[in-house]
DNA sequence: GGATAATGTAGTAATTTTATAAAAATAATG
DNA sequence: CATTATTTTTATAAAATTACTACATTATCC
């Protein structure tokens, strides 16, 4: 059941591509005839590549086995998975004469970059435990500020329908005074993408000094992350581009998807149906599905 | 620089998954072998895959033809494909006894899924018009309720920056209000999961007569749909699943960092600094980086 | 119980790989 | 500078693997 990510690194073309000096006359043959249509290669057999090639059919056996290929039709596979993994631009960044369809497309991808990589570092022990302090949480704290005030919101609304008394605040001064105002029992989720703003490293001590548990939602390596009780950590990744957005809003989410259905989970069943006449509750509202 | 978009409508991993139910008893079982382990597949021979799914030779082979491949090899190319393109685990649904490490990859994959569908099937073309109307905009604002709410103030967040006047509303009472009074001119963006919310579309009615653009980001099979001056169409999954998340929050939030980003190219070069010095100004706040 | 669909067996055809030999290229020696 | 030895490169042909087809058998549904 484990991940299956063994060829996403390996970009094939781009390494036919690399090493096409280093190779010798036939294999640079073989090499210049994949790259001419690479699509068609994997569609080739080897007596067809070599013919195309003008070479015979062990050069072409020998090239895909200098490319660490046990063969023909293995070294055929990662080229088809390189050609489809070979997405245009990821980690490229938006440019000023961009079309539309193409940063629509960077933007999409670059989050979904950012997602599996978040998917990859978090940490299932550090959200286990988040989710036990969750469950036993006599009243939870969203705190977001800027950016993040959007996830704390969204934290609240999800959490809401567990009847557990949840808000949420986008402004240090409420903040400081809800943490102020702190009891052993109270969960404080602090969500930051820096993790270096000072009023929210202010306020989680402030909360902690207090008793209550202190969760951040934010970059391992930063001064908040120091301060809490247990750090779910996002990698911030470097910002470089103005006019690239900040995905790890979207991860940030994520991770509370993840949290709330935890805490559903561990309730059990008969929470289920409380859930369920939320949803009911909702489609008075509504118009039918035809 | 054109796109090699040859795979993205094929997919055979989702195909195979959502043909299941309609195949016979063999076949199944060379489907499910498949799809426990779609990487290993690729690297299989007939003959060793026959094995796995403990079944005939030619039974693997009516199958791949069934997915109107020419054999099995070709079938394996376009599995290779298909794995890489994204999308390795299907439409997993979280399960009461997973383990906080499987919920969350199932949480991430799926979100991930779903944000690669949306990238397949967001229309450029209406981006292009949206953000054409957003630059013209003498006011912009976001309506959200419910779950919507934060992906409104998150948009809300976003525009501020453009320094265009920019409100958001979760509240239906408000939004009506606003949408009474709005005049031609005003841009007033509808984020709606169902499309099927009955406020939500009388806002839209109200707001249209006035003269004002409505833009809808919703689904585009639905009576929201209908009444806008042009859709961002973000199909609906089914949320079958009671603690499944809603992803399409996730996708709806994209789509505003589409639309901002889009806005901010259009907008050139000295708009940029702009938004750097409200970059710089948000700096004292901080801790520096070490 | 007969007709139809589904599956497997066994043989055939295809493709790929290996072993080996020829050719070309390079280096070395007289 | 020619000639031979050595190495590298390439191709031919045979062996092995792999995939496919035709047909027989079994299961399934009227």
């Amino acid at each position: 059941m484990a991940a299956n990510h063994a060829h996403r690194d390996d970009n094939l073309l781009e390494d036919i591509q690399s090493r096409l000096d280093s190779l010798n006359k036939s294999e640079r043959k073989v090499a210049e005839a994949i790259l001419r249509d690479p699509s068609a290669a994997t569609r080739y057999s080897i007596a067809a590549l070599a013919r195309a090639a003008d070479v015979s059919e062990p050069t072409v056996n020998r090239f895909c086995r200098g490319f660490s290929a046990t063969g023909f039709p293995d070294f055929k596979i990662r080229l088809a998975q390189s050609i489809a993994t070979g997405t245009p631009y990821v980690g490229q960044n938006v440019e000023p004469d961009d079309t539309v369809a193409e940063f629509a497309d960077k933007i999409m991808l670059s989050t979904i970059a950012s997602l599996d990589k978040a998917r990859q570092s978090l940490d299932p022990k550090a959200l286990g435990t988040v989710i036990d302090y969750l469950i036993q949480a006599k009243q939870i704290n969203f705190f977001g500020m800027g950016g993040s005030a959007s996830v704390a919101l969204d934290a609240q609304h999800k959490f809401f329908r567990f009847n557990i008394p949840v808000t949420s605040y986008d402004d240090a001064l409420m903040q400081r005074m809800v943490a102020a105002g702190a009891q052993v029992g109270d969960v404080i989720v602090l969500i930051s993408y820096t993790g270096r703003t000072k009023e929210a490293v202010e306020i989680a001590k402030v909360a902690r000094s207090n008793g209550a548990t202190v969760i951040g939602i934010t970059n391992p390596e930063s001064p908040l992350a120091e301060c809490c009780t247990a750090v779910l950590g996002v990698t911030a990744p470097e910002d470089t581009e103005v006019y690239m957005p900040m995905s790890s809003r979207i991860i940030h989410l994520t991770v509370i998807d993840i949290l709330a259905t935890g805490v559903t989970l561990k309730r059990g069943k008969d929470f289920l149906s409380h859930l369920k006449k939320i949803k009911e509750s909702l489609k008075a509202t509504r118009y039918p599905l035809e």
